[in-house]
DNA sequence: AGCACGCCGACT
DNA sequence: GTCGGCGTGCTC
């Protein structure tokens, strides 16, 4: 029996059947240093291979068997702080995941250790303990001998050219001739892509390159296009000529391509210093509800606040005045938004305000700046956060108000385990903090406008446009009508004519073409075969830009068929509405008019669309025809008339939230028409425009919107009625994945019986949405729940018990609690 | 997951 | 008689 005080530590790459924090030993120099929230390096497992870990407090070991111990503290201050490890536990037990997979979303991006294993030579060899050894034991030695300092495992391995068995290592180790150290490798690099060119010896011009002997007719189709492109990254050659990174290494190979590593560099924002900025005028009233916002931050408990504002009420406005006040009372602010309205005009906003207590976070910010910004706040130098979702992580101490922007957007619920919502963090991190938390939307969620409704949230509304601006007129086309009258287009007369006399005014106008249903797919004229993607289960896209079948889903391309590969008839038929022909269309019909396209092909690389948009505003273009994007946080004063092709295929899916989706998407984009002091216009084109939501979103009613909607969740039990998890299971063979989930099933069912007043409904297990990508099956088993603790217990005990079966090698199981995308 | 221990077949 | 196959069980 042994009783002492220990350090315990979460430990990377341990699973989540067996995760726990682990006790170790300090020896008394690291006793001295260790705190919580200390990364450290410790022996774990059969083989005791290092492992980083981070502290998470101490405690005091009785057991059957001695400890191991610490063997270095790799930071000399905290990374994180002893609320974020309060956090992570949460999160742990929220999202089903590792305690290191929690902490490890609170660590600033690219502070990677690289843990590896190096050896070197304990001492000088005398010339009769070297004769002694074998001839292999020979070499190895002689190759430590000549470097100077240890040799990391991979690099000996290299030097070594054969395979170096354990034993060999292992009797060295043990005659004491060879030592074996754990090596860390503090990877803070700036992150860089991989670019290629043309070598410079070699002469560019297209003749000479075709004269390279031995060239294959895939090395040509590369060869080519770096002439045209000068350079590009491997990915980028990839999707232009279909090749696989094999051909490119090929070439770097025979040194007529090279390749050169160049740094990510996003313009960094103007951190101009506070420029003299006008006092924020309020209307009415955005007054009142700024003072109500107020009333409940200064009453010093953590409560939480819906801002429910129509577009162009002036939500930020109010954000302003209230981060104001919170700055003078020394305190820390994050303010959350959706990825695509961090736009340097908005972050500009910030910091002509508040200047260089701002800081930035979002993943389109270079390794080294993200970590620049991460110290800034942790030292307090910043106090005001702006960022995406993982910004509510930030470092702030002392946080007075959290802010998330558009709080409906499925952006802030992570797509990848830990699958956490950025509004339960903001809602645990105010609960610490006695701190408020402002959702604010135009288009609320069903649930928090639930809450809302219930008391559980304040409520603030905005319910006219700043200013004064109307909220635009709305009509319905009837795309029937207009198929009836032999108009075959995309386009209705009525639109048609409205950008006409929305040109003639020269003024601008949005059309808006939501992804689904305008990619272009390629069928069989005969057969009606769709060419789908090998590896997934369904159709490739048709890209323009490059001329090939893509799949979106795990990024295999192709070359057209020329044939159908299921009756070889020749009969290659291309349907959908593709972006590219609603351009052709709209050029056809308006041959004058000055059209911008903002979609995939177009915004291939990140940050063109703020050139785009740059351009829509200053160069005088009529139209900007685009997919999501255009309908999100966008503010020209010139655009008067927002047209939406089809508003059909989002009605339809198979989601129990696609109603809310169509209607906050569809009152954004409305709301980007008439925001200056021209009047907008909006048209909605649809098959069916006796719908009731389109009704709703055509009259921008959210409250009858809302009314209806809870309704029907009410009836169909549904959120904020009940909760969903949903529980993947995923795996290279149907059969397996099938059986893990129903195996996972009937566990579940066993187990309920001991839990017969719980409500729980059990849905499945059936396929998900999308059968196969990238070459995995994946079904899903869907429970309708009362998301507390006795259930997630009964989840986390299920997982447990799964993890011991052998299937779960071959079938990975996830879940995740109230999802918002449906895979 | 990743590693060591342990029990059976193929082989010098 | 030994090398190495992978089934099994554990991780402070």
């Amino acid at each position: 029996m042994f009783v002492n005080k220990t350090a315990l530590v979460a430990v990377e790459g341990s699973s989540y059947h067996f995760d726990k924090p682990y006790s170790y030993l300090l020896c008394d120099d690291l006793d001295e240093k260790a705190q919580p929230g200390m990364r450290v390096l410790v022996p774990f497992g059969n083989g005791n291979k290092g492992r980083q870990g981070i502290i998470v407090g101490f405690g005091s070991y009785e057991g059957e068997h001695e400890l191991k111990q610490v063997i270095s503290i790799i930071d000399d201050a905290p990374l994180i702080s002893e609320e974020h490890i309060a956090l992570a536990q949460w999160i742990k037990e929220q999202c089903f995941c590792t305690l290191y997979e929690a902490l490890k979303l609170m660590l600033p991006a690219g502070l990677n250790l690289i843990i590896s294993i190096e050896y070197s030579l304990s001492k000088d060899l005398t010339e009769q303990e070297y004769v002694c050894l074998s001839g292999t034991e020979q070499r190895l030695v002689n190759i430590l001998k000549q470097s100077s300092k240890p040799l990391e495992k991979n690099i000996l391995l290299e030097l070594f050219g054969e395979k170096i068995t354990s034993k060999l290592i292992s009797s060295l180790k043990e005659k004491n001739i060879i030592i074996e150290n754990n090596s860390i490798d503090d990877k803070k690099s700036e992150s860089s892509v991989t670019m290629i060119r043309l070598c410079t010896t070699t002469e560019q011009t297209e003749e000479l390159l075709a004269a390279v002997k031995g060239i294959t007719s895939k090395q040509k189709k590369v060869l080519k296009s770096m002439l045209e492109f000068g350079a590009a990254t491997i990915k980028e050659v990839c999707y232009f000529t279909g090749v696989t990174p094999a051909v490119i290494k090929g070439l770097i190979k025979k040194e007529i391509l090279e390749q050169y590593e160049k740094r990510i560099f996003r313009a960094p924002y103007n951190n101009a210093a506070n420029t003299a900025v006008n006092e924020l005028v309020l209307s009415q009233t955005q007054q009142l509800a700024y003072e109500n916002l107020l009333n409940h931050y200064k009453a010093g408990k953590a409560s939480a606040s819906l801002l429910f504002g129509i577009t162009g009420s002036g939500k930020t406005s109010v954000f302003m005045k209230l981060i104001e006040n919170v700055l003078n009372d020394n305190k820390s602010i994050i303010v959350l938004v959706p990825e695509i309205s961090l736009t340097p005009q908005a972050v500009q906003r910030f910091y002509s305000r508040f200047g260089n207590k701002v800081a930035v976070l979002h993943s389109g910010l270079s390794v080294g700046e993200r970590l620049d910004e991460w110290e800034r706040i942790n030292e307090g130098y910043a106090s005001i956060v702006v960022g995406t979702r993982s910004a509510v992580f930030a470092p702030c101490k002392n946080l007075g108000l959290i802010i998330i922007d558009e709080e409906q957007e499925y952006t802030y619920k992570s797509e990848f385990s830990p699958r956490y919502h950025a509004r339960d963090i903001a809602r645990f991190r105010c609960a610490k903090n006695n701190a408020l938390l402002l959702l604010a939307s135009a288009t609320p969620s069903i649930e928090t406008f639930y809450a809302a409704q219930s008391g559980k949230y304040g409520l603030e509304r905005l319910d006219e446009r700043y200013g004064t601006a109307n909220l635009p007129q709305v009509v319905m086309a009837d795309m029937k009508n207009e198929f009836q009258n032999g108009n075959t287009t995309i386009l209705s007369d009525y639109l048609l004519n409205e950008i006409k006399n929305n040109i003639q005014e020269k003024r601008q106008s949005i059309l808006l073409m939501n992804r689904r249903g305008f990619n272009t797919f390629i069928s069989c004229g005969e057969c009606g075969e769709v060419i789908n993607c090998p590896n997934c289960s369904i159709p490739m896209t048709y890209h323009s830009a490059n001329g090939r079948l893509m799949c979106h889903y795990c990024g295999y391309s192709t070359e057209i068929p020329t044939k159908c590969p299921n009756c070889e008839s020749h009969h290659i038929k291309y349907s959908g509405a593709g972006t590219q022909k609603i351009e052709q269309t709209i050029t056809e019909l308006l041959p004058d008019a000055k059209v911008l396209r903002m979609d995939m092909d177009t915004t291939a690389n990140k940050f063109s669309h703020e050139k785009i948009l740059t351009k829509f505003e200053n160069e005088h273009y009529d139209i900007l025809i685009g997919t999501q994007m255009v309908a999100k946080g966008l503010d020209f004063p010139n655009v008067t008339l927002v047209g939406v092709l089809s508003a059909d295929q989002m009605l339809f899916m198979n989601d129990f939230r696609a109603y809310e989706r169509t209607f906050s998407l569809l009152t954004q984009v409305i709301g980007r028409s008439g925001r200056g002091i021209h009047e907008g216009r909006a048209v909605i084109q649809t098959g069916c425009p006796e719908n009731i939501l389109l009704r709703f979103a055509a009259e921008q009613d959210y409250d009858a919107f809302y009314n209806n909607e809870i309704k029907m969740r009410k009836i169909l039990l549904y959120p904020p009625f009940c909760d969903i998890c949903e529980i993947y299971f995923s795996g290279i063979s149907e059969s397996d994945v099938l059986n893990a989930a129903k195996v996972f099933h009937s566990m579940l069912l066993e187990e309920m019986q001991n839990h017969k007043k719980m409500p729980l409904r059990i849905l499945g297990p059936t396929p998900a949405a999308i059968l196969k990508i990238n070459n995995r099956y994946r079904y899903k088993i869907i429970l309708k729940c009362k998301n507390n603790k006795a259930f997630r217990g009964i989840i986390s005990s299920l997982l447990i018990a799964y993890y011991k079966e052998k299937m779960s090698k071959k079938v990975f199981v996830s879940v995740d609690i109230n999802p918002l995308s449906s895979i």
